[in-house]
DNA sequence: ATAAGATTGTTGCATTTGCAACATGTATTT
DNA sequence: AAATACATGTTGCAAATGCAACAATCTTAT
């Protein structure tokens, strides 16, 4: 048989735990992207993500915004965009260290979209975390910390 | 303060361990990325990948493929034709269930590829394994698989 | 003081990705 | 037996994404 011939001694990237974690993001974010085609016609996945981020970080500017979502700043412009038309944020120039920046505040709008689209959420969330007894997330939790804590003493996130 | 008026009794979506992967899962993806800058001209980070789970699973057809990797089955077959046109791959007919299918086997020329970027990842997966102890471990892959099976049982993944 | 460098945001472009439509062949139904 | 439905793979297209280049503004160096 071909197999028998095959060498499998040396490990997989398949089996480490970043390709898992890749496959089962896939997952989650399939889940996300079908729950919103039912739920909302306003905005998208990555639009209510973002707002989800300003609405717990009002006043950033652009770039740290960028930095907190991991895109880059080309794309964290472009879904500002949208979302400032729709009246979900407003964006106003302030200054970071003296340097001219974008700011970005969430509107009334856009937290009454927020809490009308996260109450939908709600059941879905509690049926994902009734999967684990509080230590196990707890542990997930510090787990996926510690690897990005590793990562971002190797590579720099050109943002 | 304006934040002040800011009603923040409702869960965060960004607080939720899908998105704390997806987050995390972008930081493997592009360390792997950066290595394979460094490391592999022949080949791209997803055709790697997707070499390696035909090294695992030799004689798949495309579509089962697809599914091993979540990629629908347009994108899984123009990796496979770039595959083979660099002769990592084979593509031959065969029948399942009585269907004509392409099936994918993986090359000698394939598997020292394989190999030979294996082993120039080992130092970084020995690296990452050592941030946990056996047991975290074990949870962590555990509480992965977890969510994945509650997913599919919500989601049709059309592929 | 002038030039070089750094930070922030925008625009353009190429790559990746997923979805829908299509062609082909098989199974099922009527 | 004919028609409908299903499975597999391919092609075309549109949206998302990242990267490089650019403009504007501020800092640092010579």
């Amino acid at each position: 048989m071909l197999t028998e011939t095959f060498d499998k001694k040396f490990m997989h990237y398949i089996d480490t735990p970043s390709y898992d974690m890749e496959l089962t993001s896939k997952y989650c974010k399939t889940l996300l992207v079908q729950l919103f085609d039912k739920i909302c016609s306003e905005i998208s996945p990555e639009e209510f993500i973002v707002l989800d981020t300003i609405s717990c970080n009002n006043g950033l500017c652009q770039r740290d915004l960028a930095r907190l979502i991991l895109k880059d700043r080309a794309n964290t412009g472009r879904i500002l965009d949208s979302l400032e038309k729709k009246n979900f944020i407003i964006r106003y120039n302030d200054t970071k260290n003296n340097r001219l920046v974008r700011k970005v505040n969430i509107t009334k709008m856009g937290l009454d979209m927020l809490e009308k689209l996260t109450l939908r959420f709600q059941p879905y969330h509690e049926q994902m975390c009734k999967l684990f007894n509080e230590e196990d997330l707890l542990i997930l939790k510090a787990s996926l910390k510690k690897i990005r804590d590793a990562i971002s003493k190797i590579v720099e996130l050109q943002i």
